[in-house]
DNA sequence: TCACAAAAATGAATAGCATTCATTTTCGAA
DNA sequence: TTCGAAAATGAATGCTATTCATTTTTGTGA
């Protein structure tokens, strides 16, 4: 009976979740392709081959299907780049890997990404939404790796994890919108080696190779002084 | 009998020109408080003080009254840019002060700002409206400096202008935005400071002063070596 | 000052879409 | 095969941008 029961329940929800499944797929698609404005509740019911009342028995309504649809994709993103990144061992590599891994998956997803953008970054509760700690643990992994940056003598000491992280996401984001809305290809690799590159040589610890150096120049002017003046 | 019509036109133009302005006031204040989606043409006629069939015999529909809102606020800030930036003669100044103005244009006028970020600048044919060329115009300022800074040798020669504009503007926006979205007060001064700094050690000319003292140093050791076995 | 035609303003009517809910259909246990 | 609960449906509702037939205002000439 119990057993019954059970097996019923998890067919029902297989089907359920199948359900759930197939509207999120079309509603990230018709979401992709037209913007949440123009996406409609009967266009992504259509699609998904159900009734317009059915979306509403498993979202509550359009904005929290737009929300599943992004919450899915950024989950995604973050557990690849959690995969990924701990295997490089210096700041320079992984904040080079991090700026070219946003830069591709923001061309690559450019119509999610912006959906984020403009529909969830941009909204007046996004401090109290999922997706501020979706953004918290997604740029963790840049924050941290400054830290130990600093904290290796990697990095200069004075300069802010904070600040570091709103200028790569920041300048990756812009490289990449100027990029799309100009219909240009970007060659990501360059791209994305500049970007890093310009971003080090700001943060690289000021040289005192240059002080060490000087100091030997005396230390030699005296000496060749001093050997000039015994001859 | 053409003079009489010209005034009457010229009274009737005036009183238009005050129902428009008065229209605008209104779209940029609910606009501002409610954002584009929650912002309905009857509240925005009420404040005006007109029906809403009114709104539609100055502007073509809800968008392009949008529109109009953002461009006579952009305008105003890049005729202010523009005054106040041939005023500074180093490029390191002009991109300190470039920096420090967008920074508190955005922290002072940030719902607007918004407007802009997720009603225009995300919008599929931005490409082809005004508010391409308005930013390209906004932007060439800072475009034009890393160009001087390049020709004066301030800057490394092999700086690219669009990339600093994409790291300049991305990060300037993207620390604005954390700050408000984080509901924290923002030390304006400090934090263009930073971000200014920052990006100009990323753009410092690599420095020879290193290789010509290692020079001077290879001289002097040899010099001081056959001095030593001089004696 | 008045009459009148052209221009401007009005707000009721229209249309489109998110959301609700009374009804119908499906499903699984007995 | 039957029945009750769960799921799905799509017509009805309500809200808002936009239109347009009607009303009001404006300026001119007598």
């Amino acid at each position: 009976m119990t057993r019954g029961t059970a097996t019923a329940e998890a067919r029902a929800n297989g089907a359920q979740a199948a359900r759930q499944a197939a509207i999120l797929v079309a509603a990230r698609t018709v979401f992709s392709e037209m913007g949440y404005e123009q996406a409609s509740i009967i266009e992504i019911a259509g699609r998904a081959g159900v009734a317009e009342g059915t979306i509403y028995k498993y979202f509550r309504n359009k904005r929290d299907l737009l929300y599943q649809v992004v919450k899915d994709f950024y989950t995604g993103i973050i557990e690849g780049l959690e995969d990924e990144v701990h295997l490089l061992e210096s700041a320079a590599d992984r904040l080079r890997f991090i700026v070219w891994r946003h830069l591709k998956v923001f061309m690559k997803d450019a119509r999610i990404c912006l959906l984020f953008i403009r529909e969830i970054r941009t909204d007046d509760d996004y401090a109290r939404s999922v997706f501020r700690d979706l953004n918290r643990r997604y740029t963790a992994c840049l924050v941290e790796t400054v830290e130990r940056g600093i904290a290796t003598g990697e990095l200069r000491a004075d300069a802010d994890p904070h600040l570091v992280r709103a200028m790569v996401y920041g300048s990756v984001e812009h490289v990449a919108w100027n990029a799309i809305v100009g219909g240009r290809r970007l060659d990501i690799d360059a791209a994305a080696r500049m970007l890093a590159d310009t971003l080090l040589a700001g943060l690289k610890p000021p040289e005192n190779e240059t002080a060490s150096l000087g100091a030997t120049v005396d230390r030699l002017e005296t000496l060749v002084a001093r050997l000039d003046k015994a001859l």
